[in-house]
RNA sequence: GGAGGAAUAGGAUAAUGGUAAUCCAACGGUCUUGAAAACCGUCGUGCGCAAGCACUUGGGGGUUCGAGUCCCUCUUCCUCCGCCA
């Protein structure tokens, strides 16, 4: 949600963005119907100032024991104008509402502009990619060879794209997650939530995903909830409707939590293996921020992500989004992709996006900048830190040997058990 | 799932249907070497340079000239019963 004096401000300016990000929206439209709700309100404050004094004519007059009739029967005409007046505003603000709900972030002038995802501008890279003298597998036949994922049983318990992780997979799960959530929380100085994987409609509108992605999620139609695609949503909700203290902030979450995508629409696309599923596991980094430092707020951010994928030796790059590729919500976002030798190509592992008060607007998030100062809009931030399916397809494939079987990275042995290669069981 | 009760500003508390009072906390000031105390002021939101105006009693509707108050509805919390990992 964009604030209405900017739009009013800079028309064209927001009318351009809302093209280049593909997304074009009629702000001519909206700024029409601006003016028709200030002329609106004008008259009806009017009224209502008439109505309010005469009021206490009213009670003054009963008050006094004098006869009343006259004034409140002059003054039936009046509530009636004024009642439609009012109704005729609520109309005009539900059709503005239906207008700037709709209408995408701004990107922020560092955001390269572009066409399409193959705009999107390499800022970095780290490692290189790793050499091998030998066949190399992908990771559905590692998986399937060493025994830890079960892409057969999964499709039929629940269906296409929920495999399932046994063993030292599952294992491998869950030592990543601990590992992820460690480094935040004790190496970054993030504060760890476990969120409800449930939520309703209300934040889902607050992050963006709703009204413009309903398709994407599992929605639980008996309970009027929706299944999560990130912890983002539960996360940054969780100071909805409220100010916070100067000093509180900023605010740093993490948060594990599993995601559910309906991935509608991208049937045909990476439909193997374990590139995209319906289900996965990810930890999120959620930052609440004063907005002079949500820039810096979002290098560091970035760099928290990016530590992660140095740890376990992964050679990855850094892409700086193009605008045309940028979500709904985000003014800026980096995408981290780590490589993954058996596929031949970069897999997309965590997206660190700044929402400026994008967000905070839509779910009434604010700060207050010092004491007895007004609150004002928050800045929020997020990414992934980071998300296992496909780092584990990573790892896999990074760490394959000529045997088949997999070397463990030396930072998640102490997360399994100390075990440094995963073999066939 | 059933039966009751509750919701007023950061917290606490008032208001015979007549337009939200008061206390605490916080902030600014006076006084003071400094602090405390005392005293004065600010202390829900929006628009406006301002004067001011409008809005605001959990959300949404209704009745009324006028609703914190009456009616309908939803939400959340508390107590009890039932069910349950």
């Amino acid at each position: 949600m964009l604030d209405m004096q900017r739009i009013r401000e800079n028309p064209d300016a927001i009318t351009q963005a809302t093209i280049n990000k593909k997304s074009p929206v009629a702000i001519d439209e909206l700024l029409e119907l601006d003016s028709r709700r200030k002329n609106i309100i004008q008259e009806v404050e009017q009224l209502k100032n008439v109505r309010n004094e005469r009021s206490q004519d009213v009670a003054r007059l009963k008050k006094e024991k004098k006869d009343a009739t006259e004034l409140i029967d002059s003054m039936k005409q009046v509530s009636e104008k004024i009642k439609d007046l009012d109704i005729e505003q609520k109309k005009i603000e539900d059709e503005m509402y239906a207008i700037q709900i709709r209408i995408p972030n701004v990107p922020h002038s560092t955001t390269p502009h572009g066409n399409c995802e193959k705009d999107n501008v390499v800022v970095a890279q780290w490692g290189e990619k790793p050499v091998f003298n030998f066949k190399l597998k992908d990771h559905i036949e590692l998986g399937t060879s060493l025994g830890i994922i079960d892409f057969p049983r999964g499709a039929k318990i629940s269906g296409a794209g929920f495999p399932v992780l046994k063993g030292m997979g599952a294992l491998l799960e869950r030592a990543l997650l601990n590992f992820f959530l460690d480094i935040h929380t004790v190496k970054n100085g993030y504060t760890e939530v476990f969120p409800p994987f449930l939520v309703n409609e209300a934040s889902l509108f607050g992050t963006g995903q709703l009204p413009k992605s309903r398709e994407q999620m599992y929605y639980i139609g008996d309970d009027d909830l929706f299944c999560i695609p990130t912890a983002e949503v539960p996360v940054t909700n969780l100071h909805r409707d409220e100010v916070l203290e100067m000093k509180d902030l900023p605010v740093k979450y993490c948060a594990y939590s599993a995601c559910f995508r309906r991935e509608a629409g991208s049937y045909g696309k990476d439909t193997k293996g374990y590139l995209r599923v319906h289900q996965f596991n990810k930890v999120e980094l959620v930052k609440i921020v004063e907005p002079s430092t949500s820039y810096l707020e979002h290098e560091s951010l970035r760099n928290d992500a990016e530590s992660i994928l140095k740890a376990l030796g992964l050679h990855y790059r850094v892409l700086s989004l193009c605008d045309a590729d940028l979500s709904f919500a985000a003014a800026k976002c980096y995408d981290l992709e780590a490589w993954a030798p058996g596929e031949g190509k970069f897999l997309e592992v965590s997206s660190c996006s700044n929402f400026e008060d994008f967000q905070a607007r839509r779910m009434n998030l604010k700060y207050r900048p010092g004491a007895g100062e007004k609150p004002r809009f928050a800045h929020t931030l997020n990414g992934s830190g980071l998300a296992t399916a496909r780092i584990i397809v990573a790892i896999l494939e990074t760490y394959q040997t000529e045997q088949g079987t997999v070397r463990v990275p030396e930072v998640l042995q102490k997360y399994m058990n100390e075990i440094v290669e995963i073999k066939p069981t």
